[in-house]
DNA sequence: TTTATACAGTACTAAAATGGTACTCAATTA
DNA sequence: TAATTGAGTACCATTTTAGTACTGTATAAA
Protein backbone atom coordinates (compact mmCIF):
# COMPACT_ATOMS: atom_id res chain seq x y z
CA UNK A 1 0.00 0.00 0.00
CA UNK A 2 2.90 2.22 0.32
CA UNK A 3 1.34 3.49 3.35
CA UNK A 4 2.62 5.77 6.27
CA UNK A 5 2.74 3.89 9.75
CA UNK A 6 0.35 5.40 12.03
CA UNK A 7 2.51 7.35 14.13
CA UNK A 8 3.89 8.85 11.15
CA UNK A 9 0.08 10.18 10.60
CA UNK A 10 -0.37 11.15 14.01
CA UNK A 11 2.95 13.11 13.34
CA UNK A 12 1.15 14.92 10.64
CA UNK A 13 -1.89 15.66 12.41
CA UNK A 14 -0.19 17.16 15.63
CA UNK A 15 2.24 19.34 13.82
CA UNK A 16 -0.61 20.84 11.52
CA UNK A 17 -2.35 21.50 14.86
CA UNK A 18 1.15 23.39 16.00
CA UNK A 19 0.98 25.34 12.60
CA UNK A 20 -1.99 26.63 13.03
CA UNK A 21 -1.05 28.44 16.19
CA UNK A 22 2.80 28.90 15.38
CA UNK A 23 2.68 31.66 18.22
CA UNK A 24 1.60 29.39 21.32
CA UNK A 25 3.65 26.59 23.55
CA UNK A 26 1.71 23.25 23.22
CA UNK A 27 1.76 21.16 25.95
CA UNK A 28 1.71 17.47 25.03
CA UNK A 29 -1.33 16.98 26.85
CA UNK A 30 -3.43 19.67 25.10
CA UNK A 31 -2.51 18.55 21.80
CA UNK A 32 -3.25 15.15 22.78
CA UNK A 33 -6.46 15.80 23.43
CA UNK A 34 -7.32 18.62 20.47
CA UNK A 35 -6.54 16.07 18.56
CA UNK A 36 -8.29 12.93 19.91
CA UNK A 37 -5.35 10.42 20.49
CA UNK A 38 -3.91 9.06 23.50
CA UNK A 39 -1.59 11.15 25.54
CA UNK A 40 1.65 9.32 25.70
CA UNK A 41 1.71 7.88 22.03
CA UNK A 42 1.26 11.83 21.39
CA UNK A 43 3.99 12.44 23.63
CA UNK A 44 6.27 9.88 21.85
CA UNK A 45 5.52 11.44 18.22
CA UNK A 46 6.12 15.17 19.88
CA UNK A 47 9.54 13.65 21.08
CA UNK A 48 10.66 12.39 17.56
CA UNK A 49 10.12 15.11 16.18
CA UNK A 50 12.34 17.49 18.31
CA UNK A 51 14.99 14.56 17.65
CA UNK A 52 14.67 15.40 13.75
CA UNK A 53 14.94 19.02 14.76
CA UNK A 54 11.39 19.98 13.35
CA UNK A 55 10.30 21.06 16.85
CA UNK A 56 11.61 22.76 19.78
CA UNK A 57 10.18 22.07 23.09
CA UNK A 58 10.90 24.05 26.94
CA UNK A 59 10.13 21.93 29.83
CA UNK A 60 8.63 23.18 33.13
CA UNK A 61 5.57 25.41 33.90
CA UNK A 62 4.31 27.06 30.68
CA UNK A 63 6.56 24.44 28.86
CA UNK A 64 5.46 22.76 25.27
CA UNK A 65 6.50 22.39 21.85
CA UNK A 66 6.54 24.96 19.05
CA UNK A 67 7.55 24.80 15.51
CA UNK A 68 11.16 24.70 15.25
CA UNK A 69 10.73 26.77 12.16
CA UNK A 70 8.07 28.26 10.00
CA UNK A 71 5.54 25.88 8.45
CA UNK A 72 6.74 26.67 4.85
CA UNK A 73 10.02 25.35 5.81
CA UNK A 74 8.81 21.80 6.89
CA UNK A 75 8.35 19.63 3.90
CA UNK A 76 5.98 16.76 4.53
CA UNK A 77 9.35 14.38 3.47
CA UNK A 78 10.94 15.86 6.89
CA UNK A 79 7.72 14.97 8.75
CA UNK A 80 8.19 11.24 7.39
CA UNK A 81 11.74 11.08 7.81
CA UNK A 82 11.59 11.96 11.32
CA UNK A 83 9.55 9.20 12.32
CA UNK A 84 10.40 5.97 9.58
CA UNK A 85 13.44 6.81 8.85
CA UNK A 86 14.85 8.02 5.15
CA UNK A 87 12.23 8.09 2.43
CA UNK A 88 13.23 5.11 0.45
CA UNK A 89 11.06 2.66 -1.30
CA UNK A 90 13.24 -0.36 -1.85
CA UNK A 91 16.24 -1.26 1.13
CA UNK A 92 19.06 -0.54 -1.60
CA UNK A 93 18.02 2.88 -2.21
CA UNK A 94 19.21 3.57 1.32
CA UNK A 95 22.07 1.81 2.62
CA UNK A 96 24.69 1.72 -0.09
CA UNK A 97 25.80 -1.66 -1.90
CA UNK A 98 23.76 -3.71 1.09
CA UNK A 99 21.96 -5.71 -1.16
CA UNK A 100 24.08 -8.41 -2.60
CA UNK A 101 21.38 -9.34 -5.72
CA UNK A 102 22.43 -6.09 -7.57
CA UNK A 103 23.90 -8.74 -9.91
CA UNK A 104 20.28 -10.05 -10.92
CA UNK A 105 17.86 -7.27 -9.78
CA UNK A 106 18.01 -5.99 -13.08
CA UNK A 107 15.74 -2.86 -12.00
CA UNK A 108 17.37 -1.24 -9.19
CA UNK A 109 18.43 1.97 -11.14
CA UNK A 110 14.87 2.61 -12.11
CA UNK A 111 13.56 2.20 -9.25
CA UNK A 112 15.76 4.54 -7.11
CA UNK A 113 14.91 7.48 -9.95
CA UNK A 114 10.95 6.91 -8.85
CA UNK A 115 12.22 6.66 -5.49
CA UNK A 116 13.64 10.00 -5.55
CA UNK A 117 10.99 11.34 -8.12
CA UNK A 118 8.36 10.75 -4.96
CA UNK A 119 11.13 12.24 -2.13
CA UNK A 120 11.27 15.06 -4.77
CA UNK A 121 7.38 15.47 -4.76
CA UNK A 122 6.75 15.13 -0.74
CA UNK A 123 9.88 17.62 -0.33
CA UNK A 124 7.37 19.96 -2.52
CA UNK A 125 4.81 19.68 0.12
CA UNK A 126 5.04 22.11 2.88
CA UNK A 127 3.56 21.72 6.52
CA UNK A 128 1.78 25.12 5.78
CA UNK A 129 -0.47 23.33 2.86
CA UNK A 130 -0.82 20.37 5.00
CA UNK A 131 -2.42 22.75 7.97
CA UNK A 132 -4.35 25.23 5.29
CA UNK A 133 -7.90 23.79 6.03
CA UNK A 134 -8.96 24.78 2.57
CA UNK A 135 -7.92 22.10 0.08
CA UNK A 136 -5.37 23.38 -2.41
CA UNK A 137 -5.98 22.21 -6.02
CA UNK A 138 -3.16 20.37 -6.94
CA UNK A 139 -3.34 19.74 -10.77
CA UNK A 140 -1.18 16.85 -10.34
CA UNK A 141 -2.68 13.91 -12.41
CA UNK A 142 -2.15 16.28 -16.29
CA UNK A 143 1.50 17.54 -15.04
CA UNK A 144 2.41 14.84 -13.69
CA UNK A 145 1.58 12.32 -17.01
CA UNK A 146 3.51 15.40 -19.30
CA UNK A 147 7.18 14.76 -17.68
CA UNK A 148 6.33 10.99 -17.55
CA UNK A 149 9.22 8.42 -17.84
CA UNK A 150 8.15 7.90 -21.51
CA UNK A 151 8.58 11.38 -22.26
CA UNK A 152 12.17 11.23 -20.99
CA UNK A 153 13.62 8.17 -22.87
CA UNK A 154 15.36 9.36 -25.36
CA UNK B 1 10.13 5.27 5.14
CA UNK B 2 7.43 5.07 2.49
CA UNK B 3 8.84 1.38 2.04
CA UNK B 4 7.72 -1.40 -0.69
CA UNK B 5 7.58 -5.02 1.13
CA UNK B 6 9.69 -7.53 0.22
CA UNK B 7 7.66 -9.01 -1.85
CA UNK B 8 6.72 -6.18 -4.13
CA UNK B 9 10.47 -5.93 -4.53
CA UNK B 10 10.60 -9.25 -5.78
CA UNK B 11 7.74 -8.95 -7.49
CA UNK B 12 9.16 -6.09 -9.94
CA UNK B 13 11.92 -8.29 -10.43
CA UNK B 14 10.45 -11.09 -11.13
CA UNK B 15 7.63 -8.98 -13.72
CA UNK B 16 11.22 -7.56 -15.01
CA UNK B 17 12.81 -11.06 -15.92
CA UNK B 18 9.69 -12.42 -17.63
CA UNK B 19 9.14 -9.23 -19.82
CA UNK B 20 12.97 -9.66 -21.06
CA UNK B 21 11.53 -12.45 -22.85
CA UNK B 22 8.14 -12.21 -23.82
CA UNK B 23 7.54 -14.75 -25.74
CA UNK B 24 9.11 -18.07 -23.35
CA UNK B 25 6.67 -19.48 -20.82
CA UNK B 26 8.65 -19.25 -17.93
CA UNK B 27 8.26 -21.86 -14.86
CA UNK B 28 8.33 -20.77 -11.32
CA UNK B 29 11.85 -22.82 -10.87
CA UNK B 30 13.51 -20.99 -13.70
CA UNK B 31 12.31 -17.87 -12.12
CA UNK B 32 13.71 -18.31 -8.77
CA UNK B 33 16.81 -19.72 -10.38
CA UNK B 34 17.38 -15.97 -12.70
CA UNK B 35 17.03 -13.95 -9.65
CA UNK B 36 18.30 -15.94 -7.42
CA UNK B 37 15.53 -15.77 -4.69
CA UNK B 38 13.91 -19.34 -2.72
CA UNK B 39 11.19 -21.15 -5.15
CA UNK B 40 8.10 -20.89 -2.98
CA UNK B 41 8.86 -17.43 -2.21
CA UNK B 42 8.88 -16.28 -6.09
CA UNK B 43 6.07 -19.03 -6.55
CA UNK B 44 3.61 -17.53 -3.70
CA UNK B 45 4.62 -13.98 -5.45
CA UNK B 46 3.49 -15.09 -8.93
CA UNK B 47 0.36 -16.73 -8.05
CA UNK B 48 -0.52 -13.18 -6.76
CA UNK B 49 0.73 -11.50 -9.92
CA UNK B 50 -1.49 -13.99 -11.75
CA UNK B 51 -4.39 -13.19 -9.49
CA UNK B 52 -4.16 -9.69 -9.97
CA UNK B 53 -4.51 -10.34 -13.72
CA UNK B 54 -0.65 -9.14 -14.91
CA UNK B 55 0.37 -12.83 -15.37
CA UNK B 56 -1.15 -15.72 -17.21
CA UNK B 57 -0.32 -19.21 -16.34
CA UNK B 58 -0.43 -22.58 -18.28
CA UNK B 59 0.00 -25.77 -15.86
CA UNK B 60 1.49 -29.18 -16.84
CA UNK B 61 4.69 -30.02 -18.71
CA UNK B 62 6.24 -27.08 -20.74
CA UNK B 63 3.40 -24.74 -18.75
CA UNK B 64 4.71 -21.69 -17.39
CA UNK B 65 3.57 -18.23 -16.73
CA UNK B 66 3.93 -14.84 -19.30
CA UNK B 67 2.71 -11.30 -19.26
CA UNK B 68 -0.85 -10.98 -19.51
CA UNK B 69 -0.50 -7.53 -21.69
CA UNK B 70 2.77 -6.37 -23.08
CA UNK B 71 5.20 -4.37 -20.40
CA UNK B 72 4.18 -1.22 -21.63
CA UNK B 73 0.89 -1.41 -20.36
CA UNK B 74 1.56 -2.68 -16.60
CA UNK B 75 2.60 0.12 -14.41
CA UNK B 76 5.27 0.11 -11.35
CA UNK B 77 1.44 0.86 -9.59
CA UNK B 78 -0.17 -2.30 -11.01
CA UNK B 79 2.72 -4.18 -9.78
CA UNK B 80 2.75 -2.52 -6.44
CA UNK B 81 -1.40 -3.07 -5.58
CA UNK B 82 -1.06 -6.67 -6.86
CA UNK B 83 0.86 -7.52 -3.75
CA UNK B 84 0.50 -4.76 -1.31
CA UNK B 85 -2.94 -3.87 -2.33
CA UNK B 86 -4.11 0.06 -3.56
CA UNK B 87 -1.53 2.58 -3.30
CA UNK B 88 -3.08 4.90 -0.44
CA UNK B 89 -0.59 6.73 2.21
CA UNK B 90 -2.96 6.73 4.48
CA UNK B 91 -6.17 4.69 6.07
CA UNK B 92 -8.30 6.82 5.19
CA UNK B 93 -7.33 7.40 1.85
CA UNK B 94 -8.67 3.67 0.64
CA UNK B 95 -11.78 3.43 2.41
CA UNK B 96 -14.86 5.40 2.36
CA UNK B 97 -15.21 7.54 5.77
CA UNK B 98 -13.53 4.87 7.80
CA UNK B 99 -11.45 7.29 9.71
CA UNK B 100 -13.34 8.21 12.69
CA UNK B 101 -11.19 11.35 13.65
CA UNK B 102 -12.11 13.26 10.59
CA UNK B 103 -13.62 16.08 12.61
CA UNK B 104 -9.72 16.77 14.86
CA UNK B 105 -7.51 15.88 11.40
CA UNK B 106 -7.31 18.65 9.64
CA UNK B 107 -4.94 17.17 6.69
CA UNK B 108 -7.05 14.62 5.44
CA UNK B 109 -7.80 16.41 2.48
CA UNK B 110 -4.27 17.49 1.67
CA UNK B 111 -2.57 13.69 2.04
CA UNK B 112 -5.12 12.52 -0.05
CA UNK B 113 -4.03 14.84 -2.72
CA UNK B 114 -0.57 13.99 -2.19
CA UNK B 115 -1.17 10.22 -2.04
CA UNK B 116 -3.03 10.30 -5.50
CA UNK B 117 0.17 12.31 -7.04
CA UNK B 118 2.33 9.60 -5.88
CA UNK B 119 -0.24 7.37 -7.39
CA UNK B 120 -0.04 8.64 -10.75
CA UNK B 121 3.17 9.02 -10.55
CA UNK B 122 3.49 5.29 -10.11
CA UNK B 123 1.32 4.76 -12.78
CA UNK B 124 3.32 6.43 -15.16
CA UNK B 125 6.14 4.19 -14.94
CA UNK B 126 5.77 1.27 -17.05
CA UNK B 127 7.28 -2.10 -16.66
CA UNK B 128 8.89 -1.53 -19.78
CA UNK B 129 10.87 1.20 -17.94
CA UNK B 130 11.40 -0.93 -15.36
CA UNK B 131 12.87 -3.93 -17.48
CA UNK B 132 15.21 -1.68 -18.79
CA UNK B 133 18.54 -2.36 -18.23
CA UNK B 134 20.08 1.00 -19.25
CA UNK B 135 18.39 3.09 -17.12
CA UNK B 136 16.39 6.08 -18.10
CA UNK B 137 16.97 9.76 -17.61
CA UNK B 138 14.39 10.96 -15.07
CA UNK B 139 14.19 14.60 -15.62
CA UNK B 140 11.62 15.10 -12.53
CA UNK B 141 13.45 16.78 -9.99
CA UNK B 142 13.03 20.33 -11.52
CA UNK B 143 9.79 19.65 -13.00
CA UNK B 144 8.05 18.44 -10.03
CA UNK B 145 8.77 21.31 -8.36
CA UNK B 146 7.64 23.62 -11.09
CA UNK B 147 4.51 21.98 -11.18
CA UNK B 148 4.63 21.98 -7.15
CA UNK B 149 1.67 22.39 -4.37
CA UNK B 150 3.10 25.84 -3.56
CA UNK B 151 2.44 27.18 -7.62
CA UNK B 152 -1.34 25.96 -7.33
CA UNK B 153 -2.20 27.38 -4.08
CA UNK B 154 -3.45 30.30 -5.97
C1' DT C 1 14.06 27.06 48.01
C1' DT C 2 10.42 24.31 47.44
C1' DT C 3 6.85 22.51 44.65
C1' DA C 4 4.29 21.71 40.61
C1' DT C 5 4.65 21.34 35.82
C1' DA C 6 6.08 19.32 31.74
C1' DC C 7 9.54 17.25 28.64
C1' DA C 8 13.59 13.39 28.01
C1' DG C 9 14.96 8.91 27.84
C1' DT C 10 14.66 4.13 28.29
C1' DA C 11 12.68 -0.19 28.56
C1' DC C 12 9.08 -3.34 28.19
C1' DT C 13 4.88 -5.78 26.49
C1' DA C 14 1.23 -6.97 23.34
C1' DA C 15 -0.51 -7.11 18.90
C1' DA C 16 -0.17 -7.13 14.06
C1' DA C 17 2.06 -7.65 9.71
C1' DT C 18 5.35 -9.99 7.06
C1' DG C 19 8.01 -13.53 5.20
C1' DG C 20 8.69 -18.00 4.44
C1' DT C 21 7.36 -23.00 4.16
C1' DA C 22 4.66 -27.21 3.66
C1' DC C 23 1.17 -29.85 1.89
C1' DT C 24 -2.64 -31.23 -0.99
C1' DC C 25 -5.22 -30.58 -5.25
C1' DA C 26 -5.88 -29.70 -10.27
C1' DA C 27 -4.56 -29.26 -15.01
C1' DT C 28 -1.79 -30.28 -18.96
C1' DT C 29 1.20 -32.80 -21.97
C1' DA C 30 4.00 -36.54 -23.68
C1' DT D 1 -0.87 -42.99 -17.20
C1' DA D 2 3.00 -40.70 -15.41
C1' DA D 3 5.56 -36.58 -15.05
C1' DT D 4 5.37 -31.76 -14.79
C1' DT D 5 3.90 -27.51 -13.16
C1' DG D 6 0.67 -24.15 -11.24
C1' DA D 7 -3.45 -23.26 -7.51
C1' DG D 8 -4.91 -22.94 -3.08
C1' DT D 9 -4.77 -23.15 1.73
C1' DA D 10 -2.96 -23.27 6.08
C1' DC D 11 0.55 -22.66 9.23
C1' DC D 12 4.59 -20.93 11.89
C1' DA D 13 8.44 -17.87 13.02
C1' DT D 14 10.17 -13.47 12.88
C1' DT D 15 9.99 -8.73 12.80
C1' DT D 16 7.83 -4.47 13.20
C1' DT D 17 4.70 -1.47 15.27
C1' DA D 18 1.98 0.56 18.75
C1' DG D 19 1.25 1.58 23.07
C1' DT D 20 2.48 2.02 28.07
C1' DA D 21 5.15 2.69 32.25
C1' DC D 22 8.66 4.49 34.86
C1' DT D 23 12.49 7.30 36.18
C1' DG D 24 15.07 11.43 35.51
C1' DT D 25 15.68 16.48 34.53
C1' DA D 26 14.76 21.28 33.53
C1' DT D 27 11.88 25.34 34.32
C1' DA D 28 8.96 28.53 36.52
C1' DA D 29 6.09 30.23 39.99
C1' DA D 30 4.89 30.64 44.76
Amino acid sequence: MLKLSRLTDYAAVVMAQIARHPQASHAAADLAEAVQLPHPTVSKTLKMLVKAGLLESQRGAQGGYRLARPASKITAADIISAIEGPVAMTECSQAEGGCELVATCGVADNWQRVSLAIRTLLESVTLAHLADTAPIKLPVQLPIQSISLSAASA
